[in-house]
DNA sequence: TTGAAAGCGCTAACAG
DNA sequence: CTGTTAGCGCTTTCAA
């Protein structure tokens, strides 16, 4: 329309300074009159990248989750990045259908939080051997080569524990994740030398597997109160579970701490809005994506770098749900 | 590798009938031998379509919306399309960001709630020049020509307000969204229409615009404490912030509900397991995301639809937290 | 049943 | 400062 070429239209776009200022008017007055937009497509086609890191979590609508990807999405937009979120349900074929959507849409690295279903990574592999940056965060693989970022599983479920124990409990309940789930085994180990090291004595009935799936809360539950010797603590896999596992045992007429003191974990807001206000472990959501998106950024910006592990703190909050004396 | 032109790859990769057995079978072992992913760009590019969903919400953090995505991408599945989230944080300007950045992106359909700050339509009508469908949920324009997903918010506010005022509640505060956003202005109708219906006596110091941002419970609870004549009824914004009234507001002695009632809004699951229980809105996340959904993909498929409404009920759900008998 | 060639919208040498 | 040209990886006529 212009009588230009499109290189010179391209470069007025661009904002590049090889181009007459009078004819960068014209191009972007008239591109504006026509609500111009770049074809994205074309230009990630062209340039073999696309700016965008990819994401793969079990499910949005948990609130952890949905923190980190904030972190991520700040980090990125503070690296001029955007950010594809896929969800794998919690199941290993969506999450490897996942992969392959975001390889094919040829992402720039990948942000990677793992089903509870997920107990091999071999399709995690072949990213490397293509070279994609590769990050996992919380819920990882113990040996794969591969930048991680955790939080102190077996530490904080140990001084949860004790904290437990010197509250004068000494049956306590622990649920967890699967047992195939790096953190799940870290916390349980944290959680059984916390014991040992006060001589409580370890009850496997005391310990559930979870699948992180909040239909089943009231099922275990039932179990624990059931058990012959019923459990005087319980350190709950979230604050959602805690409170509904509070719900149901002052149904059954117990009273929380006194009868069973109840931990949970994340330290949602609503923590402490109940009664009794519920102590919990602090998990920095925000801050463990906001980790794995920089680390991730600076692999794709540097392709030697090695595989990089962080280790981001929780902290134990103490509230009225564990103040037993 | 196989001396084969790319047409024929390209014929056995799209899985196509026009080839020889024997051909199609060489491809595709080397194919997955080779690890080989279709470049997803270049396929959309040379398609001119991405068979993906594009969607503006406020915050995923915000369980609505986080249902309403999961709505969005069940419908998204079943017909073989992608979804790419997009989060405007509230902010005119962030919606607008994304808006270009889908557009761009060349999304075959764009789903939007507007954040509580957009008070205008203009960014959106290019789009329905461009031809590119838009449908809207929840929080939707009142004039603007296109499809929307609404529940029915005068309806059920005055349905709420109703059983309030039954409660013997005379008194009844009402929090609710900005006054621009029309979902905002429905609800209150409804409350308003209610007061009048029954004789209540409306008063502006009872009605709180607030901006759906869970900093400022405290401070609007305060306000409504302090009043020289103290709400004996509440009907919160939602959920959340529900909660945190009560326990302000037991702090300061009141007992719930007999000295205020609290209603909240879209029946979270903690509504069942908090003490006392909370009295709610079911407002059907899920399904106003999947209906959206289901609508943009019709237009997608369909470019000479006319735009089409749609209304979802909610439900008042009774429980402790309004039982003031 | 297969191949050659054009083109999707853009960028980036290179030449002028 | 601007235009020409080639090419990113794919699909799709058209011809053989």
């Amino acid at each position: 329309m212009l009588g230009i070429s499109k290189s010179t239209v391209s470069r007025a776009l661009a904002g590049r300074s090889d181009i007459h200022p009078e004819t960068k008017r014209k191009i972007l007055d008239l591109a504006s009159q026509l609500q111009y937009e770049p074809n994205t497509l074309a230009i990630n086609l062209k340039q073999q990248k696309t700016n965008t890191i990819g994401v793969i979590v079990p499910e949005t609508i948990n609130r952890f989750f949905a923190r980190a990807i904030g972190g991520i999405q700040k980090q990125a937009d503070m690296a001029g990045m955007n950010v594809m979120i896929c969800q794998s349900n919690e199941s290993y074929i969506a999450e490897k259908k996942n992969l392959h959507s975001l390889v094919s849409s040829r992402v720039d690295g990948i942000i990677v939080s793992i089903s509870t279903e997920t107990d091999r990574s071999d399709h995690f592999v072949s990213l490397t051997e293509k070279g994609i940056p590769l990050v996992f965060f919380d819920r990882v693989f113990e040996d794969i080569v591969a930048s991680q970022v955790v939080t102190n599983n077996y530490e904080i479920a140990m001084e949860g524990t004790e904290h437990l124990i010197k509250q004068g409990c000494k049956r306590i309940a622990f649920v967890t994740g699967p047992e195939h789930l790096f953190n799940s085994r870290s916390r349980l180990s944290g959680y059984l030398d916390a014991l040992r090291k006060h001589n409580v004595q370890v009850k496997d009935s005391y310990i559930v597997h979870s699948h992180y799936r909040s239909d089943k809360v009231e099922e275990y539950t039932r179990y624990l109160l059931n058990l012959p010797q019923r459990p005087d603590a319980i350190f709950a896999i979230n604050d959602y579970a805690a409170l509904e596992m509070i719900h149901i045992m002052k149904k059954s007429g117990l009273r929380i701490p006194q009868d069973v003191a109840v931990l949970g974990f994340n330290n949602e807001n609503l923590c402490r809005f109940v009664e009794p206000s519920l102590s919990s472990i602090d998990h920095p959501a925000h801050d463990i994506g906001a980790s794995a998106a920089e680390i991730l950024i600076n692999h794709i910006r540097h392709q030697d770098l090695k595989p990089e592990k962080r280790v981001i703190k929780s902290n134990l909050i103490i509230r009225e749900s564990t103040e037993v004396k």
